[in-house]
DNA sequence: TCACGTCAAGCAGAT
DNA sequence: ATCTGCTTGACGTGA
């Protein structure tokens, strides 16, 4: 098991996701800012292996604009170099990365457009960490996508979509249950018509479910995952007690943890950990799992 | 230096 | 109808 936290590190002076409005696009502008994000992402992993973080979800914001019309500019040949770099040092500290395309990205939708330009922000991420030279255990999750009052059909569109799309990001995307539209069971039925695995959300499943039994529903998600995806990712958050139910915590809630590891004692999986504090948090996490039973879990 | 309105992109649920 | 949350708040103008 490997323990990590999502895109960004608040303890460290510089950003990995520094970006600019699409009005103030310069070519110098961009080029000055993707240098500076993939100096900071290098720092950022320098920091985790440090204190043993081992598991990093990569901001979507490293390279921006990148999937827009506006950037022309051959970034992938211009730091070229750079993001080897920062893949050998990932590599030889047997770190395992992920990234996770924001909202806008729907494979599903009505809209050519959308879909399109998707498909566009996808082949960003895969061109990141194929760039960086990662294995195909480095995965891109994506939610389903929307509802548009037709579920069944609003799902198959999903699975048509995404069997259209080239071999190299296929070994990429994962799918994530949502708590809201497309829950672990529907991600199972995705999974079976697109061998896709699934990113098992812990508070999303525990907020949209159908009953299952967790232990069940976990052993089945994982058995989606096959060795060259590497094994299953977790995504844990809990709920926020003072605020709106689905509001990530604050900070870890170590009692809530301690449960869903016990629930999960006898299966392997990497774990993220989607909590405002973040590294704070997954160093919590580490420390936790360090003086428990479940200590030789970690490595 | 700081406050705060706004920012590439879509959808769903809450108010 | 409008607001909020989501991957991640952060840019940038005006004072």
């Amino acid at each position: 098991m490997k323990i990590g936290y999502p895109c960004l590190n608040l303890t460290l002076p510089c950003q990995n996701s520094q970006t600019f409005r699409l009005a103030s696009y310069s070519q110098k502008r961009f080029l000055a800012t993707v240098n500076n994000n993939l100096d900071c992402l290098l720092e950022t992993l320098q920091y985790n292996r440090e204190k043993g973080i081992l598991f990093f979800r990569i901001t979507s914001g490293l390279v921006p604009f990148a999937s827009h019309p506006v950037c022309r500019v051959d970034w992938p040949v211009v730091f070229r170099d750079k993001f080897k770099a920062i893949g050998r040092f990932i590599k030889k500290e047997k770190m395992r990365t992920s990234m996770h395309p924001g909202h806008f990205t729907l494979l599903n939708s009505l809209r050519t457009t959308v879909w399109r330009r998707s498909i566009k922000e996808i082949e960003y991420h895969v061109d990141v960490l194929d760039l960086l030279g990662l294995d195909n255990s480095h995965k891109i999750q994506i939610h389903v996508g929307g509802v548009y009052n037709d579920k069944e059909e609003s799902l198959k569109r999903f699975i048509e979509t995404y069997k259209k799309l080239s071999p190299k990001l296929k070994k990429r995307l994962v799918i994530e249950n949502d708590e809201n539209s497309y829950n672990a069971d529907d991600c199972l039925r995705i999974s079976k018509a697109t061998k896709m695995p699934i990113v098992f959300d812990v508070f999303h499943h525990q907020l949209y479910n159908q009953g299952e039994d967790l232990k069940e529903i976990i052993k089945e998600i994982f058995l989606t995952w096959r060795k060259k995806d590497g094994i299953p990712i977790v995504d844990y958050s809990s709920q926020d007690a003072n605020k709106k139910r689905g509001a990530h915590t604050e900070g870890i809630d170590l009692e809530n943890f301690n449960k869903f590891l016990e629930i999960t004692q006898d299966v392997d999986y990497d774990i993220m950990l989607e909590i405002k504090d973040k590294a704070k948090s997954a160093l919590e996490a580490l420390g936790f799992i360090g003086h428990s039973p479940l200590a030789s879990k970690l490595y």
